[in-house]
RNA sequence: GCCCUGGUGGUGGAACUGGUAGACACGCAGGACUUAAAAUCCUGUUCGCCGCAACGCGAGUGCGGGUUCGAUUCCCGCCUGGGGCACCA
């Protein structure tokens, strides 16, 4: 009998789905786990092996978790709105929703041949009416509550409008613009319109204005990633910034919680310290700087957002961003040609072009500041480095402080004004904060990281400025003009927006003609007059609106009348185990962090945080095949033949490459018979490939499918080759070469079952001392790496005994039937088809997890590596559990020991128990 | 440019808390079985040096320093691959 592994996936896997053997209950008397995948994006490229890493890991972890006991809930489903699909309707006229159940149709059957234990009834798909009428009903949520700073929480709106009709907003400051008072009054004058105007500026979803990738050629806005080089992806068209009305979630106002949070929950420290840099929280000041231009209102001042106002007597000119809206004011008739062209340049470049630029550029305005301390006319300049969206969008620059300031007055020929001494080279800038002060008046002598103190107390006490934190990150943008997304439930009368009720949800998407935008650069939906005479709104959601809230539906997936019963995620509550990559680091980790928290606030779930402990997989890249054409011939020559050859470089498709050696025929016959006429110079009698490192892409022709491992070595063996490549967490380029390994492995732990020629060889024979070893020195390897995610050592932890089991010849169920049991999270088919056939009752699904015992493991002495001066010359076996007196007489008794200790006495004796010993002399 | 992260044999990787560097695999070389192939099994495989050989010696974890009895692991500087940077998901 053979490990026919076609036949027994096939076999196991209708099994399993015919007694609904991965149904989750949401009742149950066992603690609960629940293991979330981040879901993917169901692309026309269908699955890579990319893909399955992360869920190949889950699934050992959730299987591992069910054996231990746990009601494990492991769902699966769908982020489909999403940009492809839309751009693929543009170009082929197919609506996304067909598209997208296309695609998701071919993911399914490519997961379902992995045999992951998904509980499928749960599935979900963001794109469907029964969800995103939820997700529209959380907007809702967000759009009727703001954020109360004294409770620190969100609350609904009508808190907020009480308070105003009682005390004005003199206890709520308004967080977009703190000059915006008014007394209870005043709130009660203004008309309906002002009214919500003002209470606008306070929702958690509001509305304002911000800049996108205008594309004029196209008439439509462009994604970052449509844009390259500042042209469109498609045509090439230049692309510039333009103001539109947007939607934003107020991000901002969970600033500080999000940060805290973080101190809640397991994530990596590297992935912690990306989502703090990114809120960028940090304490300075904002000053004002008085305009000093005679020809100009001098009632001017310009504010500026610092965080050493220590370096105050340093400044030497003020940058403000080409955005900001004092330069118009400011600018003299002498530069406004120049500022007008600089501004034009900078209206083409992205934040991205801006910061990442070395050559350095600028302009002057013409424009003085006055600095507040000692009268001292600063010129006005502005630049692209300074970014608009930041603290104030000016800053005061202080070259001998900071590199850009410093670049920036070599190049423009500023003088520099040292206020540290000997600290300064002259030569570049010196961004310390223990050093003195000189030159800086009531500063002197002060070490600066005492004057911030200093300065600011002096700030405040004259009027000139004020403490303030600041935030690196920005409300987030949540408006697309685009069609395939969740449409707003908002409707706009007279300039007011106005939502729907709950009880008109699901506001559903519209069938549109034409998938081009609208009239104004507005989104498909202002193309639909019945749309536009409703006066709805006519963006659209962004991609992760769904995804910041889906591990909640999985809880509770067909719920028609909340979003989740508040008993059930009161049982599930956080997910426990989170897997998926980085690249979501600072997007949707903090959207669904902030969701969470406002559902949370709002009274709708019970927890704050949605993940507990999140585990991040590396990202499978492509390992590329070039091909060497000779320039206008159908010569095709070898990598290491090309000598200074004039080539055409083409990505050839890595399937048809051994290694890096090409199969000629097969390239010959590919995309039908392009290259029938090609004929090669061949080195050794073979075509070498160029070889390259790139993301995993279809363009690049360098995807691997798990289809073709999975037929030809099964799901057990690509399982587990996945998991071999190496460290989940770590980033690799995808080979096949290894995976003949593993088939191996699971070939060899077959034969201990059944022989080819003499069927069954199993038996019930007692287990051996040796074999008992063997056994029980897997399960707690095998025990203590999937607890720590270390799938890659666990595989080979199961190597181990397997050979070592063959070579003993052990093949009494005794050890067998537990080993399977370990290996089945890892290789269910395999698994269950040997727990069966060696008559096992019950679903190895649900078999009691073998319990380590340490008896049959321990051992009396070891073989201690001995060092002479940290060089290891010797091993001498020593009882365990010798004392140190003992070890000592024994090592230095040793003739090989007195050898290398050449007579000189011993120095120092480092005796680590267990471990090794160290003989200084 | 800024933030995060990785770099160990021919290859993927192991070494979990500073304690025998190279586990487990792939590949390669040689051998067994076979008419042959597949499959399977056995032996060797970091590099260099001496030697018939067991063994022995030296070097070695991107590069250069440092701390330590001892460093792949900790510290400083540099080189380099990957991810993210706000409308891809």
């Amino acid at each position: 009998m053979e490990y026919n592994f076609s036949a027994i996936e096939k076999k196991w896997q209708a099994a399993w789905k015919a007694s609904d053997a991965y149904k989750v209950s949401n009742e149950s008397s066992k603690p609960k786990y629940f293991v979330l995948d981040m879901f993917p994006y169901p692309s026309g490229a269908g699955l890579h092996v990319g893909h399955p890493l992360g869920y190949i890991a889950s699934d050992i972890f959730s299987r591992y978790k069910r054996l231990k006991g746990f009601n494990v809930l492991h769902p699966m489903g769908y982020d489909a709105f999403g940009l492809p699909a839309e751009q693929y309707a543009i170009e082929h006229g197919v609506h996304p929703a067909v598209s997208t159940h296309k695609n998701i149709d071919t993911f399914r059957a490519q997961l379902d041949n992995i045999g992951f234990s998904y509980d499928w009834s749960r599935e979900i798909r963001t794109c469907d009416a029964t969800y995103y009428k939820w997700t529209q009903w959380i907007f809702l949520q967000l759009f009727n509550s703001f954020y109360n700073k004294q409770k620190n929480k969100a609350e609904p709106i009508l808190h907020l409008i009480n308070a105003f009709e009682k005390n004005g907003n003199a206890e709520h400051e308004c967080p977009s613009d703190a000059s915006i008072q008014f007394t209870a009054a005043q709130w009660q004058a203004y008309s309906n319109q002002e009214q919500q105007q003002i209470l606008m500026q306070y929702r958690l979803a509001f509305c304002g204005h911000g800049e996108v990738n205008w594309c004029e050629a196209l008439g439509t806005v462009l994604a970052n990633d449509e844009v390259v080089n500042g042209v469109s992806e498609r045509g090439g068209h230049p692309v510039v910034k333009k103001k539109l009305r947007q939607w934003y979630l107020r991000i901002t106002a969970y600033a500080d919680r999000l940060l805290s949070g973080l101190d809640t929950i397991e994530f990596s420290e590297a992935m912690k310290e990306m989502q703090s840099n990114w809120i960028g929280k940090s304490y300075g000041a904002e000053i004002d700087f008085k305009i000093a231009s005679a020809a100009l209102d001098t009632d001017a001042t310009l504010t500026v957002y610092t965080t050493r106002p220590d370096t105050i007597f340093g400044v030497d000119f003020m940058v403000v961003a080409p955005e900001h809206d004092i330069i118009t004011a400011i600018t003299t008739k002498e530069q406004q040609i120049a500022v007008d062209n600089y501004i034009a340049y900078v209206k083409s470049r992205s934040d991205r072009e801006r910061q990442a630029e070395k050559k350095i550029s600028g302009c002057f305005t013409g424009a003085f500041a006055v600095n507040p301390f000692n009268g001292k006319q600063i010129p006005i300049w502005i630049s692209e480095y300074v970014l608009a969206g930041y603290g104030t969008g000016a800053i005061m620059a202080v070259p001998c402080g900071d590199e850009r300031d410093h670049k920036f007055a070599q190049h423009f020929n500023i003088p520099i004004t040292n206020i540290i001494g000997d600290a300064y080279s002259g030569n570049e800038a010196n961004s310390t904060k223990d050093a003195p002060l000189f030159n800086s008046d009531f500063l002197n002598g002060i070490m600066m990281r005492d004057a911030i103190e200093i300065a600011l107390a002096k700030l405040e006490e004259r009027g000139i400025g004020k403490r303030k934190v600041n935030y690196k990150m920005r409300d987030a943008a949540f408006s697309r003009q685009r069609y395939w997304g969740e449409p707003f439930p908002v409707q706009w009368k007279n300039g007011v927006a106005i939502a729907l009720d709950e009880t008109e949800l699901p506001l559903l998407l519209p069938a549109v003609d034409s998938y081009s935008p609208g009239p104004e650069g507005e989104g498909p939906l202002a193309n639909i007059p019945a749309w536009v005479e409703k006066e709805l709104e006519t963006n659209t959601m962004p991609g992760y609106a769904g995804s910041s809230w889906y591990f909640l539906r999985y809880m509770d997936p067909h719920n028609s009348d909340v979003f989740c019963d508040r008993k059930v995620s009161d049982y599930w509550n956080q997910v426990d185990l989170y897997i998926g990559g980085t690249e979501h680091a600072v997007g949707h980790l903090l959207y669904s962090r902030m969701w969470t928290k406002v559902l949370f606030d709002l009274g709708h779930i019970g927890f704050d945080e949605p993940f507990r402990k999140l585990l991040n997989q590396g990202m499978i890249q492509g390992s590329s095949r070039f091909v060497y054409r000779k320039k206008g011939t159908q010569v095709f020559v070898s990598a290491g033949l090309l000598g200074d050859t004039e080539v055409d470089k083409l990505h050839v498709d890595v399937n048809m490459v051994d290694g890096v050696e090409l199969d000629t025929e097969a390239f010959k016959k590919w995309r039908n018979n392009e290259y029938a006429n090609a004929s090669f110079e061949l080195e050794n009698g073979k075509y070498i490939c160029g070889v390259e490192v790139e993301k995993m892409s279809k363009s690049k022709f360098n995807t691997v499918n798990p289809d073709i491992l999975v037929e030809k070595y099964g799901a057990d063996t690509f399982r587990m080759y996945e998991m071999f490549l190496g460290p989940v967490d770590q980033s690799k380029p995808w080979d096949t070469k290894g995976i003949e390994g593993v088939h191996r492995f699971i070939k060899k732990l077959w034969r201990l079952f059944f022989d080819e020629e003499k069927g069954a060889v199993y038996n019930a024979a007692p287990a051996s001392p040796a074999a008992l070893k063997i056994l029980h020195r897997t399960i707690k390897k095998i025990e203590e790496d999937t607890e720590r995610f270390s799938f890659n050592t666990a595989v080979s932890a199961f190597m181990i005994c397997v050979n070592d089991l063959a070579d003993i010849k052990c093949q009494t169920t005794e050890v067998l039937s537990p080993l399977l049991v370990l290996l089945t999270p890892y290789a269910p088919h395999v698994a269950a088809e040997l727990w069966t056939a060696t008559g096992n009752k019950g679903s190895i699904l649900d078999a009691p997890y073998p319990v380590f015992d340490a008896k049959h493991v321990t051992e009396s002495s070891k073989e201690y590596p001995v060092s002479i001066n940290g060089k290891v010359r010797t091993n001498i076996s020593i009882a365990l559990d010798a004392s140190e007196e003992e070890v000592t007489a024994i090592v230095l008794a040793d003739t090989l020991i007195q050898k290398w200790m050449e007579g000189k006495p011993v120095k120092k004796f480092i005796f680590v128990k267990g471990r090794m010993i160290n003989v200084v002399v």
